[in-house]
DNA sequence: TCGTCAATTTTGACTAGTCAAAATTAGACC
DNA sequence: GGTCTAATTTTGACTAGTCAAAATTGACGA
């Protein structure tokens, strides 16, 4: 049976959770999940439950969760259509980056698989979206890439911005204004413990300073 | 609130069916409801009676139902974006003209207001989808064009063909497959009544014989 | 006027998904 | 060990949408 887009949703909250999982940690709490999906912690429970059932998930009680192979590869098609929607959409539409989220969000659980395949086809078979977050690919594989954020590369070294790990419109339009977006190169000038920041010197020698938070969520590569 | 998808297609059917309605009829009949959107009878009485409450539709027990202003306007709204979307699949992505009703029927009912303005924009304020159905304008006027079809237009008279009425995708391969999409010249040779058939003259001169039937189904303008 | 029949409505039941609030549990702390 | 707390699960209830089957209605012909 095809699954709901509930069980998409579910499957895809999932996916993403258990890759924030800090070291050790094999299972995303339900609570997690839950404020993930923006949902009461009880609906969660039930269906987790519900997914178990259907070998999509294996559910721990009162430890938490984690995706079959099953439903790992769901969740990757999942992943897939979104990314490359939300690149079509900037590459092909011209919509701002910061605008085709929820469009995406939506169009993700509806579109065939046919269109999904003529647009990878366009866009070329691409391995990232907009924000640089890499596609599955069409049998489920995540291509990884090691990438560091602005917290932890080389100081006074030219890196690339490679991803914006953070879909908030307002964010994406304050990296774009101050043309840090994937691509990008830029240097790390200093990092300051005490005041939480990280001074940045971005094209043409421009210099922004941003907080730690912000920072982290900028990956680049050497 | 806004309305949900089954909402909307409810609202579509009984837009379609009205513009079917023949001449004195004011109210589209349950049944006919029931059938156009695959569901049970019991059903479409139980929905369309919300639908009244809500001030879409007027329904008159044992009689039938008919959209009001409102619901009008949703329908509309609806169609135009099912249209706008059809276009672009064909037109921008490439897709097949059989192949992209499917697709538009599940956008229609998620994509944002912004994706289909831009979509508008991008195809120039288009007035007929690939199928040659009217688009309905942003302010919910449907533009009427008048025409005739193959079983009442002229013979021996050159005329375009301009809409194609039915969805079914081996019909629209008939169709392109002996060059009678929209746009195309061709003629009416014969109408026979007794064989329930048609004789068409096509662009290089190619002859086709089809059914009174599908013949219905292609309108043309002189 | 009456019966018949097809269309329509009503009824009762079911699924998916959700919440609020009560009950429970695991783990940490003393 | 005992206690407290925060996270989690359970419970009961609700909404939207659906069906099958029984009951009703209205129109039509005899």
């Amino acid at each position: 049976m095809l699954p709901s887009s509930t069980v998409e949703n579910y499957l895809k909250a999932i996916y993403v959770g258990e890759t924030h999982l800090t070291a050790g940690q094999k299972l995303v709490p339900m609570g997690q999940l839950a404020g993930a999906l923006g949902i009461a912690p009880g609906t969660a429970t039930t269906m987790v439950k519900a997914l178990a059932e259907s070998d999509l998930v294996v559910y721990e009680p009162y430890n938490g969760v984690r995706l079959t192979a099953a439903g790992q590869k769901l969740a990757a098609r999942v992943l897939r259509r979104h990314r490359l929607i939300e690149l079509f959409l900037v590459q092909v539409v011209g919509m701002n980056w910061d605008e085709v989220h929820d469009d995406a969000e939506q169009m993700e659980h509806v579109v065939s698989d046919r269109l999904i395949e003529r647009i990878d086809e366009m866009l070329g078979q691409p391995e990232v979206d907009p924000h640089g977050d890499p596609i599955p690919t069409a049998d489920g594989l995540l291509p990884h890439r090691a990438l560091e954020s602005l917290l932890t590369c080389p100081l006074h070294t030219p890196v690339t911005v490679a991803r914006v790990t953070d879909q908030d419109a307002a964010f994406l339009r304050f990296i774009e204004s101050h043309n840090l977006k994937p691509g990008q190169t830029i240097e790390v000038e200093a990092r300051d413990e005490v005041s939480d920041s990280v001074r940045l010197k971005g094209p043409n020698d421009a210099r922004v300073t941003i907080g730690a938070r912000a920072a982290s969520k900028l990956l680049v590569t050497g």
